[in-house]
RNA sequence: GGGUGCUUAGCUCAGUCGGUAGAGCGUCGCCCUUACAAGGCGAAUGUCGGCGGUUCGAGCCCGUCAGCACCCA
């Protein structure tokens, strides 16, 4: 083996080999065990997140693999309607090409496919390279024929059973990308703005409770008032209360619009009286279906003023006409102040665009109503689909990890809209609805079935509708329509419900929440039993990781390391605002200053598990990756010294010869076990984060640390059977450590396992199939751990000595032993080797009782005390110092001890918990009196 | 306004049943000891956000205040 870890041909060797030789794909036997990818979008390439949750993915499905399921990772990606058709169009103008509008719909939409097959393979690649064992055979996209047909079905089936409807609404428009987008996909930010307070007259000469001939109405948008259809105030508010069902002139428009009380007014804000634009924003709309109020939209697609307003005003952007209407309310003396105001402005996720309540024609999934909206008989969204998907979580039929993420669920689900789901995209499925010329629609699979199901001769024109599903109308089956529904195969019998969903809380709302709803419908069952939540990854300062604030990093910059020019240059270019590259620059040579080693896979996957706590938040710390590369580099030399001493040797495997177990032999098989049950553990809580750190332990801590360390003596002076018993310790005790390692670290394990299981007598083709470690308790010896727990305290003593006085590790001290009891003294017998070699000393010295000591540094050991004497070595102020330092820690320490145990009340604690205290109480206070004396008597000389 | 979290070593974070506060990274010494210098050995480092309560005993339970973050309206 050579002598430094070089993972990169090692990953290219195996993932090659794995894929190759089928063992991604399910066994065939066992219980089924599934977990569907959250499909990737098609936009580009995955990120840290997604690696992220691939590891988190890759090591469940190669845990339930290993314990012997049938275990399917269905691979797929999503085709992301209007995030993927922003990036095609921006290539387009980046490329000099014709643009979307120009290229028309097919030639488009042709684009939007090649960039598919681009982006597809992008995030394949990666996903191999992350050695993620998704199924390969089943990989899916949300728009392939079957998936679509799917798509369509459930469509189809949700309208004839009344919960789809079409309607005129008020929608969150997006006047940049000109489509409808649903209010999750709305952010909306605390801006500077205005607070405008405009004068409305009174018509028919009415008067204020003051006097005035005017009301005054505080806006954010003045543009609205054009189409202002009503004022309203509080009903109980006593300013307004005798001009309620009077009217105003509406200024501009020349208007007269009637004063309305609703208790919807807030009294406190502003002036008391709100304008209300029905059209143009959700509040005043429903105030206005309150009040039968008419709607008058004053807007284009494009978000500028339409012909509904007065002359001078149609055809101007709504910022524009902000300014003009204000200036215009100026020179007729209504304006009565203007004040600065902070307001939550929408702005469209994708598009950056304040989003515009606008009234369009949209599809609508119900999700809110008793019975169907329709009239016909049967049951509405809300018992339909709503109620279910609660019911599905309340009665712990999918149970959230970590648990609290339920609440997040339901108080969303108790709160919930119909959901829009047509989008004015080309991208994305193509609604199965027609039109004939009267504007009537036919809803079915295709146009041969509207024809045949409502009669329509083939000479009435129809025409399809032009606008696609909202992505998550698609992905919300992904569960399903991957196994092969609406057809009843055996895949989705066997595999539905998939075992665990695995995502980040971002897409609760969005895509969860979603595809229990339609699990529920058209399945009557989950689409999984858990739900596992991660934390979000994020930038050393803890922000968002995205490609606007340039801190992305790819994850295969970190497996194979890249410069900070190169990174410098790959954050910098293809950006929406090239000017905000220097801060971007100077960011990344702040966090990045010698750029990012290589590390490899396995080193990037343990430190995501390693980072997979119970938080929300996981910044991404380059650092810990590269310490977790350090570790891969122990495992290799620790493989590579047990490889050294076994290979060609006797390592145990002929039965018929004597074999004796050391107590290190026993101790570290011990610990195995403990570790092999705490692994199990861990899986079951989906604890990637201890499971980590206790493989961490394990291996490095104490089979490298200790046991390969008292494998030495023993290889070196033990008898043929005591040799043969630590060579084949050492060998399976490390074949079964690399079979815990593997689902978090599947490269390096299985390099080294193919060399070293022949040697630990197990045979098998690759240690992706062979069985996950199971703890096995009657191999759990607990006199052995206390001997090695008491060599370790042994040895530390020495080595504090030696630390502390700065003596080179390599030279031997002489040791004198004061004090052993019995115990102490069969320990040291039989342990004698071990100590010599590990605490580098000559052959230890029993004192006899009543022999003086030569002046000498001190360690304790229990009653025991270890004694390196001093001539020629050790410094005597050094020593005092040292023992005093000593004595100072353990008198604070005594000091807590004894005021519990004096505590009058402390006889109300258990019975263990007081003898604990005063067995601790004694050992100190036995300490403090040995080092004493022990200084005492130096001092003296 | 409603909701959910967080605050522990210089940094990033664990801390299960309430019973002597932990890890990694970083820092400081000594050492190229035949698996590993990407290493070994040793060391230092805490008002567990503040206050109050429950308890024999609180980082943990309860209340309260402060700061921070996120989600929903």
């Amino acid at each position: 083996m050579d002598k430094t870890f070089e993972p990169r041909d090692i990953e290219a060797r195996w993932r090659e080999t794995w894929e190759r030789d089928g063992c991604y794909a399910p066994s065939g036997h066992g219980e089924p065990y599934s977990i569907m990818i959250p499909p990737p979008n098609v936009t580009g390439t995955l990120h840290m997140g997604h690696a992220f949750q691939h590891t988190v993915m890759d090591a469940l499905t190669r845990h339930a693999r290993m314990s012997g399921k049938d275990t399917l990772w269905q691979p797929g990606t999503d085709h992301a309607g209007i995030a993927t058709q922003m990036v095609v169009e921006r290539n387009l103008k980046l490329a000099g090409e014709p643009a979307r509008l120009e290229l028309g719909r097919d030639k488009f939409v042709e684009k939007v496919w090649e960039w598919k097959k681009y982006s597809a393979g992008t995030i394949g690649g990666q996903i191999r390279r992350m050695g993620s064992s998704v199924d390969w055979s089943r990989e899916a996209f949300t728009m392939d024929p079957a998936y679509s047909k799917a798509v369509i079905e459930h469509f189809v089936k949700l309208y004839e059973a009344g919960l789809i409807y079409r309607g005129k609404r008020l929608v969150n428009w997006d006047p940049v990308l000109l489509t409808a987008i649903s209010d999750l996909e709305v952010v909306s930010e605390e801006e500077n703005g205005k607070l405008w307070h405009f004068r409305y007259p009174l018509a028919h000469g009415a008067k204020t409770a003051d006097g005035k001939d005017y009301i005054v109405v505080a806006t954010t948008r003045p543009e609205t008032m054009l189409g202002d259809t009503a004022v309203a105030v509080h009903p109980q508010d006593e300013r307004y209360q005798h001009l309620v069902g009077k009217t105003v002139r509406l200024p501009l428009v020349d208007r007269e619009i009637p004063i309305v009380a609703d208790d919807y007014v807030d009294r406190e804000f502003g002036t008391g009286c709100v304008k209300i634009t029905p059209a143009h924003d959700f509040n005043d709309y429903a105030l206005g279906q309150r009040h039968q109020l008419p709607l008058i939209n004053i807007l284009t697609p494009t978000a500028t003023i339409n012909d509904e307003a007065p002359q001078v005003y149609r055809g101007l952007d709504r910022y524009v006409a902000r300014k003009k209407i204000v200036a215009d309310l100026e020179a007729l003396g209504l304006v009565d102040k203007i004040d600065d105001h902070k307001l939550k402005v929408p702005r469209g996720d994708r598009s950056g665009a304040v989003v515009e309540p606008y009234l369009t024609d949209q599809w609508f999934v119900d999700l809110t109503r008793e019975t169907r909206h329709d009239g016909q008989p049967g049951p509405g969204g809300l018992v339909a689909i709503t109620k279910p998907a609660i019911e599905a979580v309340e009665s712990g039929r999918i149970r959230f990890v970590p648990d609290n993420w339920k609440t997040t669920y339901f108080q969303w689900l108790n709160n919930i809209q119909d959901w829009c789901i047509s989008r004015q995209l080309w991208w994305g499925h193509r609604i199965p609805a027609w039109f004939d010329d009267a504007g009537k629609v036919y809803v079915a699979r295709d146009e041969a079935e509207v024809r045949a199901k409502y009669g329509l001769a083939a000479n009435v024109a129809l025409k399809q509708d032009e606008d696609v599903f909202d992505t998550w109308f698609s992905s919300d089956i992904w569960p399903m329509a991957t196994l092969g529904w609406p057809e009843q195969t055996e895949a989705l019998k066997k595999w539905y419900p998939s075992s665990v969903l695995v995502t980040g809380f971002d897409i609760i709302f969005f895509w969860v929440a979603r595809m229990v709803m339609m699990g529920q419908y058209f399945q009557h069952e989950v689409p999984f039993r858990e739900v596992y939540i991660t934390g979000l990854v994020r930038d050393p300062e803890g922000n968002k990781m995205s490609k606007s604030k340039g801190n992305v990093l790819d994850p295969l910059d970190v497996v194979d390391g890249i410069s900070l020019d190169e990174l410098v240059k790959k954050r910098t270019t293809g950006l929406m605002k090239p000017e905000t590259a220097p801060k971007i620059e100077a960011k990344t040579r702040k966090d990045y200053p010698n750029g990012i080693e290589a590390v490899g896979v396995d080193a990037l996957r343990f430190t995501f598990a390693a980072l997979a706590t119970q938080g929300r938040d996981i910044r991404f710390d380059a650092g810990r990756a590269a310490g977790y590369r350090n570790f891969c580099n122990k495992i290799w030399n620790a493989a590579r010294y047990v490889l050294m001493n076994a290979e060609g040797q006797d390592v145990g495997l002929d039965a018929s010869l004597p074999v004796e177990l050391s107590d290190a032999d026993r101790w570290i098989i011990s610990k195995l076990q403990k570790l092999e049950a705490e692994a199990a553990g861990h899986f079951a809580s989906y604890r990637f984060d201890l499971l980590a750190t206790a493989l961490y332990q394990f291996i490095w801590n104490e089979y490298c640390d200790w046991y390969l360390e008292l494998s030495k003596p023993a290889l070196q002076q033990g008898s043929e059977a005591q040799q043969r018993g630590t060579r084949r310790t050492l060998l399976r005790v490390l074949e079964a450590w690399l079979r815990l390692l593997h689902p978090l670290m599947p490269f390096i394990t299985e390099e080294i396992w193919q060399r070293v299981a022949p040697l630990a007598g197990v045979e098998g083709k690759t240690i992706m199939l062979q069985p996950y470690p199971v703890a096995n308790a009657g191999r759990i010896d607990e006199a052995a751990e206390a001997d090695i727990e008491w060599l370790k305290a042994f040895i530390l003593g020495v080595r504090q000595i030696r630390g502390e006085m700065n003596i080179a590790p390599g030279k031997p001290l002489p040791l004198l032993v004061q004090n052993a009891g019995n115990e102490d003294r069969a320990r040291l017998a039989k342990m004698q080797k071990a100590i010599e070699f590990l605490a580098r000393v000559e052959t230890p010295r029993m004192l006899a009782a009543n022999e003086e000591a030569p002046q000498s540094a001190t360690a304790l050991l229990g009653t025991t005390k270890l004694l390196v004497p001093m001539a020629g070595l050790i410094d005597k102020d050094a020593e005092l110092a040292r023992l005093a330092k000593q004595i100072v820690k353990l008198e604070s320490d005594l000091e807590k001890t004894s005021a519990r145990i004096a505590n009058p009340s402390f006889g109300k604690a258990p019975q263990a918990v007081q003898q604990q205290a005063r067995d601790l109480n004694a050992k100190q206070q036995a300490d403090i009196a040995a080092l004493k004396e022990q200084e005492a008597r130096i001092r003296a000389l």
